[in-house]
Order: C-alpha cells, then sequence, then structure tokens
DNA sequence: CAGTGTTCAGGAT
DNA sequence: ATCCTGAACACTG
C-alpha cells in the first residue's frame, strides 16, 4: 500500500505492507490529502506519543552494513537525542559512516535519524533541516508536558 | 579512488 | 572566544 499525509510544510509519503513500514519520504506539499498511512504514523505526527519503533521492517535491522546502526537508533527513546559520534563509538565504527547511514535511511520516523544530532549542532535533515527541526521540537514539547500545546 | 547528515587537534585571529 | 585547516574514521559506488 502506498499513502500520503500532510505534516507542516511536507507531506510525507508512506509505503507498507500489514504492520510494516517500508519507505518514507517527505515531498513539497502539494495534495493535502490526508489519512491514507497507517494509524502510528498518523498518531506520530499529529502529535502524540505512540511506538511507531514497532512499524520497523526487521530486513533493514538484520542485513546490510547499517544494520546494526539502525538497530541502535532505534532504542534512543523519545524526546531524546544521541551524536553521530557517540553511536560511532558504541558500535566501534565512524561517526560519518553512522551519517552516512541516516542518509540513506530508507524510513526515517520509523528509524528514528531526526533523533541523532551532531556533537553541537544539530547535524542534518535532507531532503530539508526544517524536517528535523520540527520533529524535535514536537517531541520536546510531548515530553515535557504530555500534551500537544502549552 | 572520491565522497559522506562527523569529530578532533592545532594554530591564527 | 571564534574561525580556519587538515586528517582519521568505515564503508560505498
Amino acid at each position: 500500500m502506498i499513502g500520503s499525509c500532510p505534516f507542516v510544510y511536507w507531506d510525507v509519503e508512506v509505503e507498507w505492507e500489514r504492520e510494516i513500514i517500508y519507505y518514507i519520504r517527505f515531498k513539497p506539499r502539494k495534495t493535502g490529502a490526508s489519512g491514507l498511512v497507517p494509524l502510528p504514523v498518523r498518531l506520530f505526527l499529529a502529535g502524540k506519543r505512540t511506538d511507531i519503533q514497532g512499524c520497523v521492517s526487521d530486513v533493514l535491522l538484520n542485513s546490510g552494513a547499517y544494520a546494526h546502526i539502525y538497530e541502535r537508533v532505534v532504542s534512543i527513546p523519545y524526546g531524546e537525542t544521541a551524536s553521530y559520534g557517540l553511536i560511532a563509538r558504541d558500535l566501534a565504527t565512524s561517526p560519518r559512516l553512522v551519517g552516512l547511514a541516516m542518509k540513506r535511511n530508507p524510513t526515517p520516523l520509523v528509524i528514528p535519524c531526526h533523533r541523532v544530532v551532531g556533537k553541537n549542532g544539530i547535524g542534518g535533515f535532507s531532503p530539508d533541516i526544517r524536517i528535523k527541526e520540527e520533529l524535535l521540537a514536537l517531541e520536546k514539547r510531548i515530553k515535557k508536558t504530555g500534551r500537544k500545546d502549552e
């Protein structure tokens, strides 16, 4: 199945099968059509603290050179962050490879690459750094109050 | 080989 | 304090 729903200035396009999400990408808003994505994604983007990690595809976690990196990133709790360098040290790899793995991440949100930041600075995010800023701000807000506003 | 969503040390302003 | 470099990192196309 494939569908999309809006988030701030973008459309979030999701590709999934049963409970598992295989692909997510952000595109400039065009349609504005909503609702055609799995419920956890809708809730998450609406600012609800939900277990979106349950939708992760296990082939990403079990195969390929980035598997252990993705596995580590999935374990970062809601509202918290870890640096490229910290993750690299944990896994005995290099910070640049962590960055590369994040750039190639097929399922942002599910594998929360927005929670991986630079040691001093936010780091990168494609296609638009503002997406990362919005997501981090959102999680920070919810983490504190448990609600979307205030 | 060049390139990557980094990080660190060293040195100059 | 900030602003350059340059190099090492592990892996990919």
